[in-house]
RNA sequence: GUCCCAGUAGCUCAGUAGGAUAGAGCAACAGUUUCCUAAACUGUAGGUCGGAGGUUCGAAUCCUUUCUGGGACGCCA
């Protein structure tokens, strides 16, 4: 496909005889605010210091020197060159591109097949799966499939969090309330009520906390009873979260948690003291950092910390995977520490160091406040996971009671919902709970991305458009916004992936989605006409691209609902 | 106390490698279906871009400062 924002910095390029080198005049092309001041804009106002001409007079010269067969129309206007691109022939160039390619449309070519380890989802065992997890794990997965897009070679690692005094505290609960039948019936639920009554309990008889402490003593000494009631949590809990899984239809190739580097933390202590980068600080073994806080290796007993194994893990990466990049998708609470273990690493004297990125993400909040385990105040995924897909069911009933498959639509609209919800404003923005928004499905959600694709397959269906129908030359003015968005969509991929950012391909689905809406209110399609099968080759460009960004959101587009 | 993140319409948010008249959705109100899915579309109303300074021809966007909310600051992860 002709890059016409080239196009443009050429012709300005030349125009200005040099006086400009073309990356920059590249960098200044802005889209202009309004239809009507056409599809790319030249702001002449830097110019006019250079050239010691006012803005509006320069941009008047730059008009009349220009001249492409690809521009209908170039125009001065307060201070800008405006450029309106040919309708026809870029309409047509942009179709046949799409559908020449395909889903492959938009593929990028930055990652030559490097591997990138994705840190995503990492619940922890014994514990239910908040909506607070659901963030790392849409997001992480969103920007697994932008990575494979841009040519990377994405490995999703599900750290889980399978290890720590938590589990001394479990097995003290268990031991005195528990029962196998309960937890064997629901796992999670049961795991959560005996963890929430142990700190209960625990205020008014602090002699549990010291048993819990013998109990992970004896699970770290590998007592043989410790590790199958560990074990056994940790089996229960899988299961619990692979159903979650499963309506998300995300997979991991890795389930290596906390527990898996137990053994691997000892060369890390080694390979520090061999480096000569431990000190000793108030009893514990640290690594000091330059404008940092310290990065605490080992404690006053000798015990590991987080950060030690997080080295460990990122060691048993590299050599597990050659990574060329190495994404964290973990809370920005955790930023210090991810800065901490990064640093360590360099100063260890690691290059592919360079490679390792935080993506830090907001939290999601209860009436303002961080949501809390301990104290059983947490909402559970899969209850609104099956909430939604229960509300898409009624709405599928209601509106298309004819649909066969019903139950899967419902769950791929109700999933849909849940997961656009999360995805589509800026990761960094703390997110409020509200059930009433995550079950919307009008307006800019997941489900009314879905209906758009699910309207235009319908078009295609109806219209029994079939591949050698493609033409290419569409004449409706309302179809020109639809082009220059499916234009578009190559550099919000680039974009997405540089800025680790899946908002905006949300965005862009649903500006593509709206562009549609509005072209589709205004002609009939189905009218048999010489503009048929230009129209509906355009409707099934648009199906391509929709289902192509949704399915990078990890969302499915069903062709009827 | 130090550091990080955020503050834009009643609510949720776009817009932040400075540019033209600050945009959507929800909620409210008024419309659109003998017609291809009304989960849609059209219109009305709604703003001192937290405050104050500064840089600039031009600031929601950059700098300084201040207020508010959230978070992190060594033996939890």
């Amino acid at each position: 496909m002709i890059n016409f924002k080239d196009v443009f910095a050429d012709v300005i390029f030349e125009a200005l005889d040099g006086q400009l080198d073309k990356q920059k005049i590249s960098m200044m092309i802005e889209k202009p605010k309004f239809e009507h001041m056409g599809d790319m804009a030249f702001p002449c106002f830097e110019l006019a210091k250079i050239l010691r001409k006012a803005p509006h007079s320069i941009a008047a010269n730059l008009t009349v020197k220009i001249s492409s067969p690809f521009f209908e129309k170039v125009e001065a206007t307060s201070g800008y060159v405006n450029a309106f691109l040919e309708k026809s022939t870029v309409s047509a160039s942009v179709i046949r591109h799409v559908l020449s390619e395909k889903e492959a449309y938009g593929d990028a070519k930055l990652g030559n097949g490097q591997a990138v380890t994705i840190d995503l989802s990492s619940p922890n065992i014994a514990k239910p799966f908040s909506m607070g997890h659901l963030r790392s794990t849409v997001i992480g997965n969103a920007l697994a499939l932008i990575s494979d897009k841009c040519g990377y070679r994405a490995i999703r690692i599900n750290h889980l969090g399978d290890w720590g005094t938590q589990f001394g505290k479990l097995i003290v609960a268990y031991k005195l309330w528990g029962n196998e039948e309960n937890v064997k019936r629901q796992p999670i639920k049961e795991l959560l009520k005996l963890y929430v009554r142990f700190h209960e309990e625990a205020e008014a008889a602090p002699g549990l906390e010291d048993m819990a402490r013998q109990w992970f003593k004896k699970l770290e000494d590998a007592d043989e009873e410790a590790l199958s009631l560990w074990k056994w949590f940790r089996e229960e809990s899988l299961k619990e979260f692979s159903k979650i899984y499963e309506l998300l239809g995300i997979h991991f190739d890795s389930t290596n948690g906390e527990a898996f580097y137990n053994d691997k933390m000892d060369r890390v202590v080694e390979l520090l003291e061999e480096k000569k980068l431990l000190v000793e600080s108030d009893g514990a073994q640290v690594v000091p950092l330059e404008d940092l806080p310290p990065s605490l290796i080992k404690k006053r007993d000798g015990t590991t910390l987080y950060a030690t194994r997080d080295l460990a893990a990122a060691i048993y990466r590299q050599d597990t995977y050659g990574f060329g990049k190495s994404l964290y998708v973990v809370g920005n609470e955790q930023t210090l520490h991810f800065k901490q273990v990064f640093s360590v690493l360099a100063k260890m004297g690691f290059p592919w160091a360079a490679g390792l990125v935080h993506i830090p993400f907001g939290m999601m909040l209860k009436d303002g406040k961080k949501m809390s385990t301990r104290k059983g105040k947490v909402v559970l995924l899969e209850e609104v996971l099956h909430e939604a897909i229960s509300l898409a069911l009624e709405d599928v009933l209601k509106k298309n009671p004819d649909l066969p498959a019903k139950e899967e639509v419902a769950r791929q609209v109700g999933t849909g919902a849940v997961i656009f919800h999360d995805l589509k404003n800026y990761r960094m923005n703390d997110i409020e709970f509200s059930l009433e928004d995550m079950l919307r499905f009008e307006g800019e959600t997941g489900p009314y991305v879905q209906y758009t694709h699910a309207r235009a397959s319908s078009l295609l269906r109806k219209g029994k458009f079939i591949e050698s129908d493609v033409e290419l030359q569409i004449q409706d003015p309302q179809a020109w916004p639809v082009v220059t968005t499916l234009m578009a969509f190559p550099e919000v991929i680039k974009r997405a992936f540089e800025d680790y950012d899946p908002s905006q391909i949300a965005k862009y689905v649903i500006e593509l989605s709206r562009a549609f809406n509005k072209y589709y209110a205004s002609v009939r399609f189905l009218e048999e006409n010489s503009q048929k099968h230009a129209r509906l080759s355009l409707v099934y460009s648009v199906t391509i691209v929709l289902r192509e960004g949704l399915r990078l959101l990890g969302i499915q587009a069903p062709e009827e609902m």
